[in-house]
DNA sequence: ATGATGGGTATATAAACTATACGCATCTTC
DNA sequence: GAAGATGCGTATAGTTTATATACCCATCAT
């Protein structure tokens, strides 16, 4: 079968699995084939799907079968919430709104500068051929009050749940730091790569964090984080690379945890706190 | 054009964009045509965008012109950075891997127990045809200790940054709520609706949060934020559901400006406090 | 030099798709 | 309850797209 008949008995089951029916006029929209080819996609889907489909003469649509076994795709939530989530961003891009009646949603606004497509470009071709680059960076140093440019070597991008990380070598200061992507400004002369991305300890080191149920809950409660959090014996393990272990503190909220008047704020507490503390310290030295 | 034709130009485009080159065995085994196929489809695509491809004869491998003019996508990176994430989270789906020579990259792990999939399909199911529906649901309220059956009416989704709710009428409580969609084990029975989705004032109502640099920051610093946050004239403001503005303050660490040690960890703060306090109330209560 | 690899192209053939047309069932409108 | 609109199904002939196979060329490693 051809790619592109593929996609689209995916993209039959996808509706019918996630929106529950699908129409001609759909696929026709979707892939900008002609009526009878639509037809005969929706004749061929039944045909490799079995009784999946049911043809609803009032609604004029066909609807998902009762019993309906997805077999072009393995139904995932996350997927689905992530293309939902897309959705709300605007721009789509690469992938192609399959969501046609999707359910009223929000996410947080998250406020932030918008990353240049040329910068990024720029520096994934460092990371890919092991160059050094320069970047026109503003620094959130009070020594540095206005952009400059900077030599790096970078090795990887680092995500710390609100925005994203150039993980590199700095020519200046002569180690592995993180440069906030939003804040290059603009990218210029590839040079020889001042460090081997195998020396940057920080980030390819990680320490286990222990996380267990904050013991200011109560009993029930801690029992669901447990559940929330697949915990085992009321602890759960996640392996997290030094260079992010700072933000995942900030970002669970760890910090805070015995001064906050409301356990409820704070689900879970690090439960291998000195390791913990000592990986930190090493991490922000 | 077929859109097959369409997608695997997008695609040259693409992998000469972000990674600098292509193959025709890229293209093989992208889309799973013959080698003459993915040739003609390379020398078509010269044709619709002359210079922007050149063949390097010594690496085998067509590179992107320095003089590259995307013709079929505009380059855009938090689309780019979208798909990184997500092959890191490992379950594609509907997206395929675009990303051959992906950089090296990692990002935050949230522990999270997962959301089912049927149970996901059932709700929007209810909020697409405006049902209610019962969830097994696991609340933290310290009187209900092990999940119960709860009739609720939803009617969107809310994503709060670290994970998704329901946003519903509960019919036990006679009100508005969110509902954690991973707490919600099964679903069960359909039945009439509880109430109109356009009564839920508080996800209707928006609250312009004003945001500003931290005061506490110096002067340079906060010019630095009020870049990063595109503000003008040190401010921005950022329309926020009343129903997400509690997770906005947790998520954005709002809570703490003041009481921090080291005003770096809380760039922004709250321009407009005495009513964003009011609006909170108001959502909270 | 030799072979392996990757690209270009030509041919005949097969598959996929279009345009057009017509028939059928359901629902809405008057 | 007839008329019209809509949506599905299917048939035909013709076009586009893609395959399989073949052969040639250039570059590079050995």
């Amino acid at each position: 079968m051809r790619w592109g008949v593929e996609k689209r008995l995916e993209f039959i089951e996808f509706r019918l699995f996630w929106e529950g029916g699908i129409n001609r006029a759909d696929i026709v929209d979707q892939f900008g084939v002609s009526v009878p080819q639509a037809s005969k996609d929706l004749t061929l889907y039944e045909e490799k799907a079995p009784g999946n489909l049911i043809y609803d003469k009032s609604a004029k649509r066909y609807k998902a079968a009762d019993d309906f076994k997805p077999v072009f795709m393995q139904p995932n939530a996350s997927t689905y919430l992530a293309h939902l989530r897309e959705t709300n961003g605007g721009a789509s891009g690469v992938t192609e709104a399959w969501l046609a009646s999707a359910p009223e949603h929000d996410a947080l606004p998250i406020p932030h500068r918008r990353v240049e497509a040329d910068v990024l470009r720029d520096v994934l071709k460092a990371i890919r051929e092991g160059h050094s680059i320069e970047v026109f960076y503003q620094s959130m140093s009070a020594k540095k009050p206005s952009p400059e440019w900077r030599r790096i070597s970078p090795h990887a991008l680092g995500n710390d749940g609100l925005r994203w990380h150039i993980r590199a070598f700095c020519h200046i200061d002569h180690k592995f730091k993180d440069f906030i992507l939003s804040r290059c400004m603009k990218t210029r002369k590839h040079g020889l790569s001042g460090a081997s991305a195998n020396d940057d300890k920080l980030w390819h080191d990680r320490f286990v964090v222990a996380l267990a149920p904050n013991p200011a809950l109560s009993e029930s409660q801690r029992s669901i984080i447990a559940q929330d959090y697949e915990m085992t014996n009321g602890r759960t393990e996640v392996m997290v690379r030094k260079a992010l272990l700072y933000y995942f503190l900030k970002r669970l909220r760890l910090d805070f945890a015995d001064k906050l008047d409301n356990p409820h704020e704070v689900p879970v507490v690090v439960a291998n706190r000195a390791a913990f503390d000592a990986a930190l310290a090493e991490a922000t030295a």
